[in-house]
DNA sequence: CTTAGCACTCAGGAAGTAAGAGTGCTAACG
DNA sequence: CGTTAGCACTCTTACTTCCTGAGTGCTAAG
């Protein structure tokens, strides 16, 4: 049944108020709003009527109404009004990003720094791969003594690199042989086809070097592993303390803990079907410690099947217009910048280890 | 002044009780402890003394005594037992350990989460490189079509690498003339010594690939500042939330936002001069949000210049022999890994970009 | 020096009260 | 018939006041 047009105002008066003030609205506030051409008495009934109609509840008779889950859900499918970025937003946004993308293997981290602040809520980042990837290139080089680098281009232009020690010496010309051999034998194949099988077989054609294969052979695969997993970052946790919905301390660490886990693993696969900004509200959330919170996620494109994903955690009462609003243009901006190659340079590699 | 033998004893059942329950002791709950000879009323009179001494406090009067923060320092110096970590808690520490140390790019952030997990409260990692590192060697690999790959071998035996994309395409041996250029001019090099005039002087003899050098000046000047800058993870912060203590949520938001910043980036600093385990107890922190709070951190050796660190923050009260213990194990067995070369393998390098 | 006893203090909980906000209903109004 | 004013009713919240119990400091006896 579709509401008259005078109750939907009256809803989206009485769910833009609770979002500011976080406490219940009663009619008396929603009738002195602005452009509220009735008296309190009719908001009463009307108030009534969506009540019953199960979009507003109340905590108890004589306290104001707040909005159920169902009428957040109808206000942010419908009623809510478009957030309009102000200029500085959209600077304050773009440079932070231009600012901070620089070293991108802290992209997801980095991003979800970013988010959070931008909205002042928690927020989760995640990147991950559709499908997995292959290795492109082997490249060996001896690096003195012993040392030996191995460079693998993997699909999708990434480039990973290993410093090998050996307690042997090995000539030049036997890791020619051997790259040779890797580069004939295991371009091109995913994950699952490096067979115990496959590696005894380019054991036994590579020369002298055979026995770099087996390092080699991990590396890659553990490559490959690292393509395929995702790389989920939380960040800004503490801010949900500042909301007033979060005094309780219970609460608020079930949700924080809930986040702090890695339980966002899995979360891209809800973004897997829906297009554009998704919004969780309430019960609406698998997970039982959030069903009191709502989540707000978007996808964006990382390019060469990489898949990002930004969200942001608050309560049911989070300004969904703006922050959709934020989201969807961090969502734009990124996805645009990953698509301008920008300079002559375009992918790079950083990596430390003991 | 040194105190009598029984004020000690006195002293650290206080502290000892405190932690566990945190909540003031009264001299009843301290004469009733298995091995406390003395009548209740022994007992009042040792504490009023050591309150008069500054090492108690009470809230209120008649509320129990609670230790003053010099009362901490004291316990912590000489009172505190030697916390003995079972069997279970180093298997467990060392198998966590080797479970996630795989990948160390993320070696940071993963130790800040075993940490935490260990001893049950927020932690912080960091790395940080004393004194700025410098390229070993350079090396350029052509990758088909307008794509070169830079691979640097830094200090350290740390690898990076970097794809370039050019627009146009480049010969094999104009790359090798460019790498020996490279590798003559700017090898051993530490940050401040990339000016503009080597740039310059490297671009003249470079030859016909002269154009990828402000690329290949860029990124290494963006490695070798990476190498110098400090890396800090913080994890587990809401585990303050489930202490008494931070029932407060005014509270816990001050501390938990003044860890989540990075305001950590300097506190590498703070153990230069310490060896081992340093505590500082609530007011000897500097920050103004940590007063309340304490700090037990540790160094460890990452071998190659690099200098690792980590900690814990808790309540005043928190169980100091317990997490001191706790803390220099897992900085032993870090330093023992990194120390070991374990593989043949030692160095690996990995990251990705658009 | 140690201990028992006692008067005193003070935080925290229970209970009761007052104030205020908001509702639902009814009746009047245009 | 939709809208509004008025009013009785409900329920929370804040503020008292009171009481209890834990813990203390002091004194005097062992």
């Amino acid at each position: 049944m579709e509401l008259s047009e005078r109750k939907k105002k009256v809803l989206r008066s009485v769910v833009d108020l609770y979002i500011r003030t976080a406490e219940p609205v009663g009619s008396k506030a929603v009738a002195e709003l602005p452009d509220m051409n009735y008296s309190s008495a009719t908001i009463r009934n009307e108030m009534a009527e969506l009540t019953t109609l199960g979009y507003l509840e109340q905590p108890h008779t004589s306290a104001g109404r707040v909005p159920s889950a169902s009428g957040y859900r109808l206000y942010v499918d419908e009623l809510m009004l478009d957030y309009r970025l102000s200029i500085d937003e959209t600077k304050s946004i773009n440079s932070a990003i231009e600012e901070k993308m620089q070293r991108i293997d802290k992209m997801v981290e980095n991003v979800a720094k970013l988010v959070s602040q931008a909205t002042n809520l928690p927020a989760i980042s995640a990147a991950s791969r559709q499908g997995g990837g292959s290795v492109t290139r082997f490249d060996l080089i001896l690096a003195g003594r012993g040392s030996v680098i191995l460079v693998l281009m993997l699909s999708g232009d990434q480039v990973v690199n290993k410093l090998i020690k050996l307690p042997i010496s090995i000539t030049e010309s036997d890791l020619k042989v051997l790259c040779a051999v890797l580069n004939a034998a295991m371009t091109g194949l995913v994950l699952e086809e490096f067979t115990p099988e496959l590696m005894d077989r380019v054991m036994r054609s590579a020369g002298a070097a055979a026995n770099l294969v087996p390092v080699i052979v991990d590396f890659t695969t553990e490559a490959l592993r690292g393509m395929a997993a995702t790389n989920v970052s939380v960040a800004g946790q503490s801010k949900l303390l500042g909301l007033p919905e979060y005094r309780d301390v219970e609460k608020a660490q079930r949700v924080l803990s809930s986040i702090d886990e890695d339980a966002f693993s899995n979360l891209p696969a809800v973004m897997q079907g829906a297009n554009g900004t998704k919004v969780l509200v309430g019960p609406e959330n698998v997970a039982d410690e959030l069903k009191d919170t709502s989540v707000v996620m978007t996808k964006f494109d990382i390019g060469d099947g990489l898949q990002g994903m930004i969200g942001v955690v608050g309560p049911t009462r989070m300004d969904y217009a703006k922050v959709t609003a934020r989201l969807s243009y961090f969502a734009e901006s990124l996805s645009k910048m990953f698509a301008k190659p920008e300079q002559p340079q375009l992918e790079e590699g950083k990596h430390e280890e003991n």
